[in-house]
DNA sequence: AACACGGGGCC
DNA sequence: GGCCCAGTGTT
């Protein structure tokens, strides 16, 4: 008798996606992928499009091949080579979890060994065990618990609602088409919910769930999931301080290991504070006390960034100091090369130098 | 259970 | 300008 898995893999096998993390089907080894490859791009994918990861993810994997060059490379590396992608404690997590792979000379293939390596939680160690092990486990995202919400018609709102939709998503594991392609099936869902079960305008006349969508049946599937009203950001102002050498190169600093942006570089300033900075208290207050106040010219211009929870806007001063040493706990790096390790932020900033003929 | 944690793409 | 994205770790 055909379930519902029945129908959904066979609708994958036609109309599934190509990707760069996905073996082509029939491709050697069985179509059973590199754990460290499905691993990469689980976390890569994390709150990340498909489309943003593509083209780094591409990029990560010739920098670092295997899980043993990631496992040996400095930490410095590997933050420059996240820059720009956010979520930088993933970073962090990805070259722990390297290490410990490497050490313990392979991944594990179950999800109870998978979730005890950092960086990994629920989702990714049902979806790496699934894919590149073959174990029956069913990864539940942003696009299965849509898929399920929809199939159920389950009105109560997420974030709450998120234990419930998992469960639910589990009941899966029950059906033996699932059992029989656990890999197949964990990504023929998160293809269903990118190309037909869509969070607006679904195309439920080409999905092969449409006939026990209860969703579709009640007339409100495009209105789930329904979700909980978000709290306003708060606006908070910085002044930031571009020190240059004369030769191209500029002052950058380290961030702390843990909190916001933690563990990259930045153009050093003050603390991100409610009230905006006057021109004399941020000078007061600059990071780099050797430098004499008439020294920095506030550049035109400010700089603004919404994170997560917060929004910044942020002004910049620069000096140039020919011949200048790296004061302690900062370094020197060339302007050019500095943009690509800089996180998004930082580079807003460094597009108001740009604008001043400073670049 | 609630919150901290980035950034890009798309409407 | 708001919403969404192959979530995790901490409190």
């Amino acid at each position: 008798m055909a379930t519902p898995a029945d129908a959904l893999l066979g609708w994958y096998d036609r109309h599934r996606r190509t990707l760069p993390w996905r073996a082509p089907p029939g491709a050697p080894g069985g179509g059973r992928p590199d754990p460290y490859r499905v691993w990469l791009s689980e976390i890569m994918l994390q709150q990340t499009t498909v489309a943003t990861v593509g083209p780094r993810y591409r990029r990560f994997l010739e920098r670092f091949p295997t899980v043993g060059a990631l496992a040996a490379a400095p930490e410095a590396e590997v933050m420059e080579e996240w820059a720009g992608l956010g979520y930088y404690a993933r970073a962090r997590n990805l070259h722990a979890c390297a290490k410990a792979v490497a050490a313990a000379g392979g991944f594990p293939h179950t999800v109870a060994g998978l979730l005890a390596l950092p960086g990994i939680g629920r989702y990714t160690a049902a979806a790496v065990a699934a894919i590149a092990f073959d174990q029956p486990a069913v990864p539940t995202d942003g696009n299965v618990e849509r898929v399920v919400a929809r199939l159920h018609a389950v009105e109560a709102p997420l974030p709450g609602a998120r234990p419930r939709l998992d469960a639910l998503a589990q009941r899966f594991l029950a059906d033996p088409a699932m059992r029989a392609r656990p890999g197949d099936f964990a990504q023929a869902l998160f293809d269903l919910g990118a190309t037909i079960c869509t969070p607006r305008n679904p195309a439920c006349a080409l999905c092969p769930w449409r006939e026990g969508c209860a969703g579709h049946r009640l007339g409100i599937a495009a209105t789930l999931p329904r979700k909980a009203p978000k709290a306003a950001r708060p606006l908070r102002h910085g002044a930031h301080f571009l020190l240059l050498d004369g030769a191209g190169r500029a002052v950058l600093r380290r961030r702390p290991p843990e909190g916001l942006l933690g563990g990259m570089l930045e153009i050093p300033g003050t603390p991100w504070r409610e009230a905006p900075w006057g021109e004399a208290e941020a000078l007061a207050a600059a990071p780099f006390p050797g430098v004499p106040g008439d020294a920095w010219r506030l550049l035109p211009g400010v700089a603004r960034h919404g994170f997560t929870h917060l929004e910044v806007e942020m002004r910049l001063y620069a000096a140039a100091l020919p011949g200048l040493d790296a004061p302690p706990g900062t370094e020197l790096r060339p302007v050019a090369e500095a943009r690509a390790a800089l996180p998004t932020a930082m580079r807003r900033l460094l597009a108001l130098a740009d604008a001043a003929g400073l670049g």
